[in-house]
RNA sequence: GCACCCGUAGCUCAGCGGAUUAGAGCACUGGUCUUCGGAACCAGGUGUCGUAGGUUCGAAUCCUACCGGGUGUACCA
């Protein structure tokens, strides 16, 4: 529809001024129509004419075609265009695009390090991550969903530090004493005590690098034998099963892959060595950096003194593990803003020798999640927020009001508290808020979309777009309605293009908002104009779902 | 110091070149009130759009400087 109109403004600038400009359109504010162009004011320079006059002439063309119920001119020289109802109501059935229709997309979001606690910044970026793989897989892209996570490193050898030191040696038959059901909760104890003894003791801190060490070497000489290597890999998949309870929890799309550092690092190693002869890399104070500074960039260590990698060199690693493995038309990282520029380091390195993979990365930083009240979280601190604590806390203030009594609300609630702000700032998390009835909320969406149900439920006969389609005189409210339905293509095309599911959130509202407010004035069962009204409440629900589903709410047909 | 992100109503945010009235939600005040589920609808008003310049027919939106907050700035991630 859109492209209909666009065509037929520029085949009127043709006739009238033999322009070729570009025409664009835009969705003006309801009482201008439902089309705007500002073509007039673009083209009155070069034809030196009054941007109202060639607006009125151009109005008056478009007024002749069937296509518009009206065509104005207001302000400055816009044109404003009604559709006529029944090219509204055929653009409802318009399909929607599919611009990574073919495309192989990588998303990899969530991240998580085991051995670390998952803290609620956790469950946020997986919850961001989610929507952006459901934004990309709708547009029809293949989509593949990976899990990066840190198996090795310094803070993997600060837990192991910390839980040797508990067990009292490299017992790992001591394992079985810790209950099935607080591992996680006992593991993030242990990162927390091996994180301050290594800021704070030095002894403790010569012992965690030796650790580190003797991590990497259970890693390359895969022992599965030793008792320091057993409490290794069991307390690892003691990690991994917590995270995957976390997305159980949290009814997320599965990932498709994991991808543990340890799998990378070789790779990533092997890499920095081989352009380290190139010149990419350079040795400066026993270190392999990059001089990203003549990028304008930082300077970044990819191999520290020591010889060990950084999260640099792993991160190169993972890069092309990912190019080798999937030959991806775009690859898309979510994290915290705080990597941003490390990201761009490690990218444009990555470029200097292997340009396509770099090209087609794409970075997006989110910001900090913070709660409501001001508690700030340091994940360095052990009084951390932890993922399952906000989910709790959702579940308790869903139930305190009453509202949110079950999990699918609880659900809708928080994912939907999460979305709905633009990625990149940080976001302050009410519990309340997001639970509440009322407002721009996950229940309140589902409320509308349950309320829609129970019409449909009433009615005589299932929806049915023959009955709109025949000259049916719309109403004001209806029109209305319809009006905000044919917006939804684009809404989804632009969340999609730019990875920014927000606009979703702020169309769906409104989109509910319209409907109540339908929804006051006319009945539907049981009137003259059920038939219509129906199929309009039937496209509307099939709509509101559509959309939840995108964002990874459901939508209940009762609640 | 330098780089990146952010500063819009009391609070949480959307808008990111256009329409002499800058929008939502929450909170506050009234009203609709036996409704196809009132978790709804309607009506009330708040803003030097951080500050100052500049570009433009037109700026919350673009540019510059400054102020304020956050993050990053070599062996953490």
């Amino acid at each position: 529809m859109k492209d209909d109109v666009i065509e037929a403004i520029a085949g009127v600038c043709k006739q009238l001024f033999d322009s070729d400009v570009a025409i664009e359109i835009e969705r003006p504010d309801e009482q201008f129509g439902d089309w705007a162009c500002n073509v007039a004011m673009r083209l009155a320079k070069p034809l030196g004419e009054n941007p109202r006059n060639i607006a009125q002439s151009v109005a008056e063309k478009l007024n002749e075609s069937e296509m518009f119920e009206s065509v104005g001119v207001a302000g400055p020289g816009f044109i404003n265009m009604t559709l006529a109802d029944n090219v509204l109501l055929e653009s409802l059935d318009a399909k929607q695009a599919e611009p990574l229709n073919g495309l192989k997309v990588l998303v990899e979001y969530s991240d998580p390090n085991p051995f670390k606690p998952l803290h609620a910044g956790h469950l946020y970026t997986t919850l961001v991550g989610d929507v952006i793989a459901r934004l990309v897989e709708n547009a029809g892209a293949k989509t593949i969903r990976l899990n990066y996570g840190g198996d090795v490193g310094l803070h993997v050898a600060k837990s192991m530090w910390a839980i040797v030191e508990y067990l009292q040696g490299e017992l790992p038959e001591k394992l079985n004493e810790i209950p099935e059901d607080s591992r996680a909760e006992w593991l993030g104890e242990r990162y927390v005590e091996g994180n301050n003894a290594y800021e704070e003791n030095e002894t403790a801190r010569a012992e965690i690098v030796e650790t580190n060490k003797a991590i990497y070497k259970v890693q390359a000489e895969c022992d599965r034998e030793t008792g320091f290597a057993k409490i290794y890999w069991t307390c690892r998949e003691w990690s991994y099963s917590y995270f995957k309870e976390l997305y159980n929890q949290l009814e997320v799309h599965e990932f498709d892959r994991f991808i543990p550092e340890s799998e990378v690092t070789q790779t990533g190693i092997d890499t920095v060595q081989k352009q380290l002869q190139t010149g990419v890399y350079e040795q400066s104070d026993g270190a392999v950096i990059f001089d990203g500074e003549k990028f304008g960039l930082h300077k970044r260590v990819f191999l520290n003194s020591e010889g060990l990698p950084t999260y640099e060199t792993k991160d190169v690693g993972l890069s092309l593990t990912k190019w080798r493995d999937y030959k991806f038309d775009e690859s898309v990282i979510i994290t915290a803003n705080e990597q941003a520029q490390y990201m761009e380091v490690v990218i444009k390195s990555i470029e200097q020798f292997e340009p396509e993979p770099a090209e087609k990365t794409r970075h997006i930083t989110h910001g900090v999640l913070k709660m409501s009240g001001g508690v700030k979280m340091s994940s360095r601190k052990g009084n951390v927020l932890l993922a399952m604590d906000m989910l709790e806390a959702a579940r308790k203030a869903g139930m305190q009001s009453g509202s949110a009594k079950d999990e699918a609300t609880v659900l809708a609630a928080l994912k939907y508290a999460m979305v709905k702000n633009r990625i990149g700032g940080d976001v302050v998390y009410d519990p309340e808020e997001s639970v509440a009835m009322e407002g721009n909320s996950g229940p309140y969406l589902q409320y509308a979309h349950a309320r829609a149900c129970s019409i449909l439920g009433k009615a005589k006969n299932a929806p049915n777009n023959e009955f709109l389609m025949h000259d049916y005189k719309l109403n004001e409210s209806e029109r209305s309605l319809v009006r905000i339905l044919s917006q939804f293509n684009e809404v989804i095309e632009q969340s999609t293009v730019e990875l920014a599911p927000h606009h979703i959130c702020t169309y769906l509202f409104e989109l509910a908002q319209n409907f109540n407010r339908f929804y006051e004035k006319n009945k539907v069962i049981g009137t003259e104009q059920e038939s219509p009204r129906i199929s309009l409440v039937g496209h509307y629900k099939v709509t509101l779902e559509k959309g939840l589903s995108l964002l990874g709410i459901t939508a209940p047909e009762s609640m």
